[in-house]
DNA sequence: TTCTCTACTGTGAACGCTCACAGAAGCACG
DNA sequence: CGTGCTTCTGTGAGCGTTCACAGTAGAGAA
C-alpha cells in the first residue's frame, strides 16, 4: 500500500496550484485571500473557484513567517490551578473565549503555569511571538509571568482588574462593588440589619471590592459599622462554613449574611442548618457568581450574576482590538441581582 | 541597561545571529538544536553559550514550513459541550493533557466543535495539518468529525473506547466493567440481593460496559436477573433521582443500588431521602468517577475512582508515539473502589 | 494626441529554518 | 601512498507565503 490510499498524509495543494488553477498569479491569489482590494471581480471569482476545487487551505506557517505574526492567542492560567477548574465560571470563561477566538479563526492555545520550569518556558515561548496576544486569568498580586509579559509588550487582556500591573494592561471585569452594593440593598430592603459578610481573599480586586461595596451601602443606609461582622474566606466550601461559625459566634444576633462566592455560600448554608437556623426566615444569605452550586443548595441562593459569557467575548475583542494596534483598555460589565429561596 | 526599552517588541534573534555569535555555520547550530548528533563537544558548548547569550528562541514557523510538522496538537471536543464542561473529569483530562504535553514542549490548542460551522473550520484546520494530531473527546458513537479525520489518517487518540471507528484509531479508557464488576461484587458482599441499577447513555461505551460489568456478576453469584431493576440515565443528577423514583416503584425492596455516575447518585440520594430511605441502612448507594460530588454528596459516596491523571498521561503518550510513526494502541487501565459512607 | 490617474496583475525577493550534499580532517589498513 | 571509513562542518536550495515594486490597460483631462 503505497502513500496516497486512506491513511497516507498527501500533500495539501499551494498557492501556486491555486493560481495555476484560475489562470492568475500567486499575488492575486494571495490579495483574495487577504480581504480582496484591487482584485477584478473576474479574478476573484476564479481564485474563488480554484480553491473550492483544490480544497486548498492557507499554510500558516509560511504566512507567519513573513507576516511576522502567528494568528493564534494564548490563553494563560498562572495560579493555583485546582482552584480555577474547579470553578464552573473558569470554565465558561475558557468555552467562551474558544470559541469567540474561533468565530474570528484564531486558534487558543492553552498555557498552565504551574511549575518554575513551565513558568519560563511559557514566557520563553510567549516573549518569543509564537503567539500574538495573550487572556490572561491570575487572581494573585504582582504576578512575575504577566509582569515580564508586560514589560515585553505582548498585548495582554487580564480577567478581572490586576493588581500591580500598570495602566498598560487592559482588563475586563464585572462590576463587582456594585454588584456587592446591589445584594446589601436588597437584604436592606427585606428589613435585614445585622448584616454579615463572609469575604474572599482580600489580595484580589475582587474580594476587596465586594467588601467595599458592602460597606458604602451600609455606610450609606446609616447601619452602625461593626467590624465583627465581617470575616475572610478564600472562596472555598470549607472556608464559608467556618466563616459562618465564628460569625454566628460573635454575632448571634445576625439576620443576613452577604458571602463573596457561591461555593461558601454552600458552606455558610450548611453551618447554620447545623446551628439550628432557618434560611431565610432567621438568617438570609445572599451569595456571588450564579454558580451551579447556588441552583443545587437548599435552599437555592439569591445571588448576582457576573456576566461570564459577555466577559469572555469582551476579553477577545479587547486583545484583538490590541493587537491590532489600538490602546489599552478596561472594560466593566455590569451584574445581575438573580433572587431565588435564600432571602 | 540596554535591553529592551518597555513596550516595544524588537526583531527577536535568528539562528544566524548565533552561528555568527558562535563562530559556526547555520547547519552547526540546527544540528545542536536537534539532538546534537555529529557535532564536536566544543561546537556544542559555543553554540549553547550563544544560544544563552542571545536569549534565541527557535522561530517554529520557518521550522514547521520545512519539516512539515506542526510540533502542536489539538484537544477536541466534538459533543454537547455543556456536558463536559460541567464534569469535573473533564477539567482533570484537559489539565493533564496539557501539562504532559508542555513537558514535551508541544502546544495544545483547545477545539470546540459545537455548530455545523466550527465543526467544518476545525476539520479543514486539522487535515490541513496545521497540528500533528489529536486528542478526542467525543461521547457519542458514529462522529463524523472523528471520522473525517480518521480518513485523513490524522493521528488521532480518543478517550474512551470509540464506538463505530475502525481499529485505526487508538484510545485510551479506564476499564468500566471492571470498576462495576467491582462495585457490585462489593455490594453482594455487603450482604445486599436486590441490587438496582441506574445506568449512563447506552450509547455510550461507558454506559454499556458498566451495565455489563453489572449483569456478569449478578449472573456469576447466581442472582436472579431481573430487568425491573434496571432503569438508564444520562448522567445528569436529575435524571438520577427520576430513575430512582421509577426502581422504588417498581421495586420497593430493592436494598441497593449501583448508579453510573456520582452526579447520578446525588440525584438517588435525594430520592431515597424524600422516600423515606436511609443509605446505607435501608438502601446501599455506589456511584461511579469519584467527583467531587462524591464527597460532596451526604452521605459521601462510595464510589469508582477512575484514573484521570493517568489516561490524560497514557493519550498523550501515545498521541505523540503514533505521530513518530507507531502504530495505534488501546490502554484500559485499572479502576479503584473508594468505600464512603453510602454503602 | 499625450499625459496622468486609477484599477488591476505579475514577479522577484525575502522570512528563518532544515535538509541533502559536498568536502575536510583524522585514522586504520593494505 | 592510496583507499575507505567515520566524524564533523559549511553551503546552497527550498519550504509556501506576503510584500514591494514594476508594469499594463483603459478612462478621463489637457
Amino acid at each position: 500500500m503505497t502513500m496516497g490510499n486512506t491513511g497516507g498524509r498527501r500533500k495539501p495543494p499551494t498557492i501556486h496550484d491555486v493560481a495555476r488553477e484560475a489562470g492568475v498569479s500567486r499575488g492575486t491569489v494571495s490579495r483574495v485571500l487577504n480581504g480582496g482590494h484591487y482584485v477584478s471581480p473576474a479574478a476573484q471569482e476564479a481564485v474563488n473557484a480554484a480553491i473550492r476545487r483544490t480544497g486548498y487551505v492557507v499554510n500558516r506557517h509560511a504566512r507567519s513567517l513573513i507576516t511576522g505574526r502567528s494568528d493564534s492567542v494564548g490563553f494563560l492560567l498562572t495560579e493555583p490551578q485546582e482552584r480555577f477548574f474547579e470553578d464552573p465560571n473558569f470554565n465558561v470563561l475558557l468555552r467562551g473565549c474558544t470559541q469567540a477566538l474561533a468565530a474570528h479563526d484564531v486558534p487558543l492555545l492553552l498555557m498552565l503555569a504551574g511549575t518554575q520550569d513551565e513558568r519560563r518556558r511559557i514566557t520563553r515561548y510567549i516573549t518569543a511571538g509564537h503567539v500574538d496576544g495573550v487572556l490572561l486569568v491570575s487572581s494573585h498580586s504582582g504576578d512575575p509571568v504577566a509582569e515580564e509579559l508586560r514589560e515585553a509588550g505582548v498585548p495582554l487582556v487580564a480577567c478581572g482588574k490586576p493588581i500591580g500591573l500598570g495602566s498598560k494592561v487592559s482588563y475586563v471585569a464585572a462590576d463587582d462593588r456594585d454588584g456587592a452594593r446591589d445584594m446589601v440593598t436588597h437584604l436592606l430592603s427585606l428589613g435585614r440589619r445585622r448584616i454579615g459578610m463572609v469575604t474572599g481573599p482580600l489580595d484580589t480586586p475582587g474580594g476587596v471590592e465586594r467588601l467595599a461595596g458592602y460597606r458604602e451601602v451600609l455606610a450609606e443606609a446609616g447601619v452602625e459599622a461593626d467590624d465583627s461582622l465581617v470575616v475572610s474566606g478564600d472562596y472555598s466550601r470549607a472556608s464559608g462554613e467556618a466563616g459562618a461559625e465564628r460569625l454566628l459566634e460573635r454575632a448571634p444576633d445576625m439576620d443576613a449574611v452577604f458571602v463573596a462566592s457561591d461555593l461558601m455560600a454552600q458552606g455558610v448554608l450548611s453551618a447554620l442548618r447545623k446551628a439550628g437556623r432557618r434560611v431565610p426566615e432567621d438568617v438570609a444569605v445572599g451569595g456571588f457568581d450564579d454558580s451551579p452550586a447556588a441552583t443545587a443548595a437548599t435552599p437555592a441562593l439569591t445571588t448576582i450574576r457576573q456576566p461570564w459569557d459577555r466577559i469572555s467575548s469582551e476579553m477577545v475583542r479587547v486583545l484583538l482590538a490590541q493587537i491590532g494596534g489600538e490602546d489599552p483598555a478596561a472594560v466593566i460589565l455590569p451584574t445581575e441581582l438573580v433572587r431565588r429561596e435564600s432571602t
